[in-house]
DNA sequence: GCTGTTTGGTAATCGAGGTTTTCACAATTT
DNA sequence: AAATTGTGAAAACCTCGATTACCAAACAGC
């Protein structure tokens, strides 16, 4: 076991043959779309045999979770990293770097977008549940930002876990809109956007919330009770 | 041609196996998943044969396309009927009610979200640009509200599409983790975060933004450009 | 009641694509 | 140089599900 063979280590050959699986199921699940695109095209298009497809993956579906996962983790590494540089710096900055930097990194390439936000929906339980793990995830991290936020004063102390779902909904579907749109979408609209509408969100601003004890009103943001709602309710 | 059979007339029962077919497709996409779904399965649910089957539809993807669509044609509706009731009502309120009448249309049953928000997605080119029809047209909705938000003096006066889209895209997260939520979220926390966002997202009060012209600032709203952008950045 | 016509269910067909296997070759080790 | 084993291409296999074709039954007119 373990030859090195044509110059180079079985490992790294194995490594690269992923990869350009990995790059062939990329292009191809974002243009054809993950349903109509064929193992065989894959694996002609990355110059591999199915043998080994077979070796690397077990099947499309494990191709596509490996990219959502990899587009994710890309992204909140640079997040991270992009987030500690400013770790001192205030909360609105940090929260407009955050996005920034997310939306940088996704936009660099219309497929990474497509793909996480559009081909890898409602494919199978287990992506679903990757996907859950994933707005998780970033919705925590905005939260612990809001909640700096607030800590320092400019943001009203209140439970932003809702909010930060929404906004995480908000950042998918304006991408999904902004890989789709003909004539594209400027980017740097976008991002704008997003980081205005973050900061409304999290600032939410007065006005009519001043007075907190009027159920009379229209509308109103209390703390929400996070429980069960029993019988949800099933159309008959 | 035109018999009564069973004491039915033909269209009838036609149109009785089309609904059947419907609702076991409604039921079956949003717990085996559309993928998953066969189609002698919705027949055998259905109680129709898979001859009567591709006498209404074209496979199984009509009947998504035909759920999706109803859904959000249900919606509108209500939602069209609601805001007429109050076509004198200012502006927050009709934004209010908007929204509440949507949410509550759209989670009267969790298989409608999953529908809508998951099966439907990436399936086809076709389902996508129906997908985009619909966002169009939630955002046109909201745009206009804003836009009559603006001339009441109670919002700013700038160009709100790409606002609308993200609050569609709000929406759509938000119900999407609603419908999947363990344990449950409480669906009046979703649509009072849905109302908050939203009226925080087209007031937009200033603070920071009460001074235009610092470009070094690391946010800002200035009036989008809506133009195309030269090279979409591919990735290499 | 009988016959022709429309409707419905069942079963066979047909094809596509995923998965496995085989076979030949190349490279390395002894 | 011979043996061994990793490697890749291609073909065979095989399963599964969509689609169609055929047959049985129900109804209206005669």
């Amino acid at each position: 076991m373990a030859r090195t063979y044509g110059g180079v280590a079985p490992e790294q050959r194995r490594a690269d043959r992923r990869e350009r699986l990995l790059t062939a199921g990329l292009e191809l699940f974002t243009t054809a779309g993950f349903r109509q695109t064929k193992i065989t095209e894959m694996c002609a298009r990355a110059g591999v045999s199915t043998r080994n497809f077979y070796e690397e993956f077990t099947g499309k579906e494990d191709v596509l979770r490996t990219l959502h996962d990899r587009i994710n983790s890309l992204a909140l590494e640079h997040v991270t990293a992009a987030l500690d540089k400013v770790a001192e710096a205030d909360a609105m900055t940090r929260i407009a770097t955050l996005l920034d930097v997310f939306i940088d990194t996704v936009t660099v390439d219309p497929r990474l977008p497509r793909l996480n936000y559009v081909e890898a929906v409602g494919v199978s339980a287990e992506l679903e549940e990757q996907h859950q793990v994933w707005v998780d995830r970033w919705a925590t991290f905005i939260e612990t930002e809001a909640r700096r936020a607030a800590e320092h004063g400019v943001a009203p102390n209140r439970d932003y876990r809702l909010t930060a779902i929404a906004l995480v909904g908000a950042a998918t579907g304006l991408l999904r809109e902004w890989q789709a749109h003909e004539p594209p979408l400027p980017v740097e609209d976008v991002g704008a956007e997003l980081r205005a509408l973050m900061l409304a969100a999290i600032m939410r601003p007065g006005k009519i919330l001043e007075i907190p004890g009027n159920p009379g009103a229209p509308s109103g943001v209390e703390q929400s009770s996070r429980e069960g709602d029993p019988g949800g309710g099933r159309l008959t």
